[in-house]
DNA sequence: CTACTGTGAG
């Protein structure tokens, strides 16, 4: 009772007399306290306290040690792990098999497993505990198990996976609360959640880690649904969520884009002392920006940024944000101050280049006109031993930069979007400028990660109709260019009606087998924005012979006449044009070019999504909510008339598409017409 | 009195 009382060093001697009138010692009262700081206090507060106890000339015992170890590592702190390792030799400690094993798992969980091998080479002694750390028992325990299964999801390997859960049920071990709990978390990285959800089903004990599995599982999976529904289940079953709950919850709700939701889970992080939690907010800057609430994203970031707890992927995350929700200039403006403020830990990474990327693609600037870009991308390049195209790059960088120079990206002043108003605050700015910024990238980028700055790479290329280039940088691709790649080729031929080319991404990306129906469609509507309906026609009959129609919905095309109920379809399509024109709509053909104008209006009218409204309206009960699902973005023309059928039949329409959900509701829609 | 395992933000 005396320690609860206690959390600085000069409270506990305070309470030293009467420590010692009970008969304890004063280093034991301090290495109390220190243990509840480890175990319940964010890092930096245990620092503190650990710190303080030294001024207080408290020698420090191994145990110590270890306690601050465990409470970096985890938090996959790498920088305070080092400082503490630092400690650990400078006291004399680093012979001590609790120690070093300390250092071992401080360096695996922070995958630094040269580091970790390296302490675990030179420990002297090692037992079963060390060898656990770094995860290669020869006589493998329960734990063992549980350390191996996270490998199996790292490399994707099912099979591997399996072949360990076999072995943990003849060990007897499968029926423990850690290795059911892991064999959730395999199996559902892997991606079979439905046998996840056996395994989680059938766990007689569950403990909160073992809910936060399942969960995140569904929230990475993909199955945003399942994940609340689970996480409302875990509250009405009265289990305390932590901060990984928390986490997987908010990504369940960007996904879902269901703002009142997030906000919920915003007060509940509050309730719960999560606010000073940095990942927890850094979830909730993605989430209120995936649900277009940027200037509440800002406030976070502003507030973390404050305090001077803003990580890099805080930075990440905000820069992220002004990106998806178009705006580019204040996106381009906090990449700029973040390179600026020379701060070693918050320096661009390949998430960052991503976002600068898609920046620079929406503003439309002038391809690799953006030095900043472009230097990044050089880089990255060299790095990922892409030395010809680093070459390339470069060469175009320096053609393009004569004129724009640095000013590219400058601000533009007012963005389009009022929610960009919100633009980095002005007082970090000075000195952003220039070419010593640029330097700062100078082995800052890691090489590439995925596919995904390739692809937005391409966009950008593909938007400002450079396909020809875009077609030469996929080729020159130090990387296997993936679906998303050829994907973001393919959208800008529709862009540019580049048919050839089209056929081109076409052929390479049906190659790669994609599950998605999406890109089929993509390329069936190019091939009809042109005329060429026996192409349209072949497309279609290659879908079908790669069954690619989704079976649990209702799937549609553009000018589909194929449907079982299609004269009904056509009808109510045919009713419902000659209601929403008296209601004032006009048809708007700025999706369709090059055709006559009743050509135009009549591909405009067989657009999949009036197919799909109409057909909802034929089949479903009166006033019914009509849900759809589009996996390519809403055309301007069919929000326009979805908002009239919405006002002329009272029905609500919820159509979600590539980028968001558009709820439409009595002739308006939730994006405010902006998308 | 301790160490090793399972969940984790962009």
């Amino acid at each position: 009772m005396l320690l609860e009382t206690c959390s600085t060093a000069a409270e506990v001697l305070r309470a030293l007399p009467l420590a010692i009138k009970h008969g304890l010692h004063r280093e034991y009262l301090f290495h109390a306290v220190l243990k509840g700081h480890a175990q319940g206090s964010p890092l930096e507060r245990t620092m503190a306290f650990f710190a303080e106890m030294r001024l207080a000339e408290v020698r420090p015992v191994v145990y110590n040690l270890t306690y601050l170890f465990k409470a970096a590592a985890d938090r996959s702190n790498l920088r305070r792990g080092r400082e503490i390792h630092a400690q650990l030799i400078a006291n004399g400690f680093s012979g001590n098999v609790h120690a070093a094993t300390a250092v071992v798992n401080l360096y695996a969980k922070c995958r630094r497993m040269v580091d970790a091998r390296k302490v675990f080479d030179r420990m002297l002694e090692r037992d079963l505990v060390a060898w656990n750390a770094v995860a290669a028992g020869e006589r493998p325990d329960s734990i063992t198990i549980v350390a191996a299964l996270p490998a199996c999801a790292d490399l994707g390997s099912l099979k591997a996976g399996k072949s360990i859960h076999a072995h943990s049920i003849r060990a007897e071990f499968s029926s423990l609360v850690n290795v059911a709990t892991a064999l959730v978390g395999m199996y559902s990285r892997c991606g079979a959640l439905a046998t996840a959800r056996l395994v989680f089903e059938r766990m007689r004990a569950k403990n909160v880690v073992s809910w936060n599995s399942m969960i995140d599982g569904y929230a990475q999976g993909g199955d945003a649904e399942e994940a609340m529904r689970l996480f409302e289940q875990m509250l009405a079953e009265g289990i305390k969520p932590t901060e990984v709950t928390i986490m997987a919850a908010v990504h369940a709700c960007a996904d879902l884009q269901d703002l009142e939701m997030g906000k919920k889970l915003h007060k509940l992080v509050a309730e719960l002392g999560l606010s000073s939690n940095v990942s927890v907010m850094n979830s909730l800057i993605a989430m209120y920006s995936r649900c277009r609430r940027v200037e509440t994203a800002v406030e976070i970031f502003e507030g973390l940024r404050q305090r001077g707890t803003a990580t890099l992927v805080s930075w990440n995350a905000m820069i992220s944000g002004y990106a998806q929700n178009r705006c580019g200039g204040a996106a381009l403006e906090l990449f700029r101050m973040m390179v600026a403020q020379r701060n070693d830990a918050v320096q661009p990474d390949s998430f960052t280049l991503v976002s600068v990327i898609q920046a620079v693609a929406e503003l439309s600037a002038p391809p690799l006109g953006n030095v900043y870009v472009a230097t990044a991308l050089v880089d990255t390049y060299a790095k990922c031993g892409g030395v010809p195209l680093a070459r390339k790059v470069f060469d175009l960088a320096a053609r393009s930069t004569r004129s724009t120079k640095c000013g590219a990206a400058a601000p533009r002043g007012p963005t389009r979007s009022p929610s960009c108003a919100s633009s980095p605050p002005a007082a970090t700015r000075a000195g952003a400028r220039g070419a010593a910024g640029i330097r700062r990238y100078e082995g800052g980028l890691r090489p590439c990660a995925g596919q995904d700055h390739y692809s937005a790479m391409v966009d950008l290329l593909g938007r400002a109709g450079r396909l020809r280039e875009a077609w030469e940088f996929i080729e020159a691709m130090p990387a296997v260019a993936g679906i998303s790649v050829f994907g973001a080729l393919l959208g800008a031929c529709k862009i540019h009606r580049d048919v050839g080319m089209a056929e081109k991404a076409a052929e390479r990306l049906f190659l790669l087998e994609p599950a998605d129906g999406g890109y089929h469609v993509l390329l069936s509507n190019i091939y009809a924005a042109a005329g060429m309906w026996p192409e349209v026609a072949r497309v279609r009959r290659d879908m079908e012979r790669k069954a690619l129609r989704k079976n649990e919905v209702h799937t549609f095309f553009s000018g589909d006449t194929n449907h079982p109920l299609k004269e009904r379809i056509y009808a109510k399509l045919e009713e419902l044009m000659e209601e929403i024109k008296a209601a004032g709509y006009v048809p708007d053909a700025s999706s369709v070019h090059d055709v006559e104008a009743d050509v135009q209006e009549q591909l405009l009218i067989t657009h999949s999504e009036k197919l799909a409204i109409a057909f909802g309206l034929v089949s479903s009960a009166a006033g019914a909510t009509i849900q759809i699902r589009k996996n390519l973005r809403v055309c301007a023309d069919c929000h326009t008339a979805t908002k009239f059928i919405s006002l002329v039949t009272g029905r609500e329409i919820i159509v979600r598409d590539v980028q968001r959900f558009h709820h439409f509701k009595d002739g308006r829609c939730s994006c405010g017409d902006y998308w």
